[in-house]
DNA sequence: ACGTTAATGAGAATGATTCTCATTCTATTT
DNA sequence: AAATAGAATGAGAATCATTCTCATTAACGT
């Protein structure tokens, strides 16, 4: 449960911030901008600021509750850390995001870190395609 | 020669254009932002505007003489195209970039999009570790 | 050299995110 | 359960990167 998750990093348990993670749990699409969560909240009836999710998220993020990603397009969206490390493949016409891991890749990624004199420390893997939706594949393109 | 990059892209060959595209291929850095390309032909002497940076940056990569990429860190660094496809590994305490390519993970990447299936437009693969100068390795980390 | 048209520079405008600060809430102490 | 210290909140201002607007200037085919 959420409640636990947030005692644990030692941020105080809010309303604000049950609600958020409430959010990011049940969504659908797991990868969330910090306005599609606030704007989901208000219209569920909830009294919040988007200052208060930007900055929630950021503490969630270093608490390691919640991953940012970077994908194009501006925003940045937040998924809720559930198991492992994965990656992910974003379609360029409807946005949906499908995840993957795949050990090959990783260790080829550790080898190549260590070749080049690297620690490291982290990575992202993003690939854009379009995806099997009848309306994504075969477009002349406007991504 | 700049010149005939240019002239092939169906821009005009401007002295704007031309000063910029010099900054990228003599840059030690071969990764600038838009300010860092501004900036230094500002000191240099011309007389430019950083819109003119960035619009002239965004008709290079439409045009693909140039490369944009969004590492973590908010502003977007560019990097004149040469030669083919690579991916990167930036140093979080310096900011250093170093690339590579390996066909092992692009092979990987194709199968994984087909098998997810989507077809694969592009990706982004970066790196994030710590390069091995000596103020770089093990600090206590305030990346 | 001329004229059409694209390119430029300055500053305003935008969009995402962060900051400020007065008020409210949490969790701990009486 | 009331008191309290400190963290968290919401609103709006502020900031940062980037894009847009528009009047002026420069490129280049004729």
């Amino acid at each position: 449960m959420e409640n636990q998750d947030l005692r644990n990093t030692g941020l105080k348990v809010t309303v604000p911030r049950l609600k958020m993670l409430e959010c990011l749990g049940k969504a659908q699409d797991r990868h969330l901008t910090a306005e599609a969560i606030y704007r989901q909240l208000l219209e569920a009836g909830e009294e919040i600021g988007l200052a208060t999710v930007y900055r929630a998220l950021t503490q969630f993020e270093a608490a390691g509750l919640v991953t940012r990603h970077h994908f194009e397009g501006g925003q940045a969206v937040f998924e809720l850390e559930r198991g492992p490390h994965h990656d992910h493949i974003v379609c360029i016409h409807c946005g949906r995001v499908e995840e993957f891991y795949d050990e090959a890749i990783e260790k080829r990624q550790r080898a190549i870190a260590k070749k080049l004199g690297f620690i490291l420390r982290d990575h992202t893997l993003t690939m854009y395609g379009e995806c099997s939706r009848p309306n994504c594949q075969g477009q002349n393109d406007e991504s």
